[in-house]
DNA sequence: AGCCAAAGCGGAGACAGTCCCCGCTTTCTG
DNA sequence: CAGAAAGCGGGGACTGTCTCCGCTTTGGCT
């Protein structure tokens, strides 16, 4: 997605440099960092920030490109390791784990798996729902996973898995546990 | 728990004026609906709302005490009405509507099912832990529910259903929904 | 090289929210 | 009914968001 027209060299200066303090400015303070802040610490105006990211939202995409394309390109390299249904439930795993330890990146998944949410991030956020529908066909073509079962849930299901989790401190055993709790059942 | 101390009469007309404001105003604009202007709209000065509500969170506990009550009273009716697993389910399908449609309840509660969140809701939310305790030992003695299975996880679970349901709309299909793929698990 | 239109910059400032402080008022008590 | 204590309230400091518009930088064009 190069732009039509290259950007002014400053322009992409300050663009790559904002993107750059915002990935810190999120990690260090969270996803409800100040924005005027970002701007500061990249030695840029204000207006500069919002002039090439409209919206908070806008912005924390924009950084998060990269770990979003990670989680799709993961989903591939597992189904060519594990059986699907194994591979289905480890991209779960490894999606819930990114969506926890990435912060901001639950918000901002979440409002693209959300009702209506396809516009706000259909860039980004297609290719993970694309990643699902492959494994989910696939796990149900092999038979082990409930073949009633849409690839949008699974990502909501996921995104659950990782609320349920983060409640419990979030480390790498609660979101097994809660995982495993979702594809076994409760009942006995 | 009556104050030890009966509050002045201004203090306790001011006390109430201002949960009244404060659960309209969070119904009709969400959690985070202006404390100044709740305060404005009770009539009193904003001195006067922290002095009572040091902190949101505590506004916020403080409105929805009933609503938590409610849920913790439900439990004994549906114990009363249904078999133990039945019980359990059922109440989890209305903690999750809950807190879905009672705006702030979910982040409300969750912090009362965090790790360390102990404290900060000990009143209201130990009220809803028994309750689950009984719910979850009754269906475990009865054998539907697995065994393993901890109080405290059920309560997540439920918070992780409302989280994947409110991305699909929130509505009671959603609910019925995820928390059926939760019982029944993922697996064909 | 030098010009100049357009692209882009940046920070002042309007606005909204949170929360504290402390002089003033109301209530309760004897 | 007076005095002390409890409580009030809103001004104001502070932080964050976001816009506006005069000024600067850039890059194509000669």
């Amino acid at each position: 997605m190069a732009q039509v027209k290259p950007m002014r060299a400053d322009a992409r200066r300050n663009y790559d440099r904002l993107l750059e303090e915002a990935a810190a400015a999120f990690a260090e303070h969270g996803e409800r960092a100040s924005l005027d802040d970002i701007a500061k610490r990249a030695g840029v105006g204000s207006g500069t920030l919002y002039r090439h990211f409209p919206t908070r939202q806008a912005l924390l995409e924009a950084v998060y490109v990269d770990a979003i394309d990670a989680i799709a390109v993961r989903a591939d390299e597992l189904a060519a390791e594990l059986a699907p249904g194994e591979a289905l439930v480890e991209w779960m795993n490894e999606l819930a784990a990114g969506m926890i330890q990435v912060r901001g990146l639950k918000a901002l998944l979440g409002s693209a798996m959300a009702d209506g949410g396809a516009e706000v991030l259909a860039r980004c956020g297609s290719s993970v729902k694309e990643a699902a529908v492959r494994l989910v066909g696939e796990a149900q073509r092999e038979g082990t996973l409930r073949g009633d079962v849409e690839p949008i849930e699974v990502l909501r299901l996921a995104h659950g898995v990782a609320s349920a989790s983060e409640l419990g401190g979030g480390d790498a055993v609660h979101i097994r546990r809660y995982l495993s709790l979702l594809t076994e059942g409760l009942r006995a």
